[in-house]
DNA sequence: TTTAAGATGTACT
DNA sequence: GTACATCTTAAAT
């Protein structure tokens, strides 16, 4: 549990143009940060996925596919991707050049600041490590909405900072919940941090 | 304008 | 294991 933000050193933005898969991975152990007028929470992130749009079939941008919801993902990369599923908000930080539309999803993060806030917001959760470990959840917790959607992830009120190098290894796996995806469900495009114990099930 | 499906979460059997 | 909440997008009528 950190005391103060006040340390801590936004994400330098050459980051975001790595390669999308090279990103999900460095992400991992990098702290996510919100604050609006209730507070500001945090989390370090423990879980991502990849979402490579023309060549991807589970992705929203399959194809190059451009509408009004994935047109956040041919933007700027370093910029947030939102997307309302069923009564769920879900985080995404674009990568890929401009036109290009590639993603990572944040899957889970680790509470590290203010957490009796994230308890407040997750008021019905009594179990700590159930408070992050979906990207339903985490988006709830720490208060992120559709009003974040194209946010540049450099600026306040929504950013993510460097951390410590992680502890535990980044281990890969095929991605959660989409299975009708095709070929693209096996791959192996998922990340977290090996033992941690808000990475989703 | 109507309909169907969804990168989920929670409650319940 | 199953049901369903609840809403937007996008495709079909």
């Amino acid at each position: 549990m950190l005391q103060t933000l006040s340390e801590l050193k936004c994400l330098d933005s050459s980051i975001y143009h790595l390669p999308t898969l090279d990103i999900a991975k460095k992400l991992l152990g990098c702290i996510l940060i919100k604050e609006t007028t209730e507070g500001t929470a945090a989390g370090i992130i423990v879980e991502t996925e990849a979402y490579i749009g023309p060549e991807d079939q589970a992705s929203h941008s399959f194809q190059n596919r451009r509408t009004k919801r994935t047109e956040a993902m041919f933007g700027r990369p370093g910029t947030t991707y939102m997307y309302t599923m069923h009564t769920h908000n879900l985080f995404n930080v674009v990568t890929g050049k401009i036109d290009q539309p590639e993603a990572v999803l944040i899957r889970a993060v680790e509470p590290i600041y203010n957490i009796d806030l994230i308890r407040k917001r997750r008021s019905k959760i009594t179990k700590d490590t159930h408070l992050t470990n979906g990207p339903g959840k985490l988006t709830k917790a720490l208060g992120i909405d559709m009003a974040d959607y194209g946010h540049d992830l450099t600026h306040s009120p929504l950013w993510i900072a460097s951390y410590n190098t992680p502890t535990s290894e980044v281990v890969s796996g095929p991605r959660i919940g989409i299975d009708n995806a095709g070929d693209a469900k096996d791959y192996p495009w998922r990340f977290w941090l090996k033992h941690n114990k808000y990475v989703s099930k």
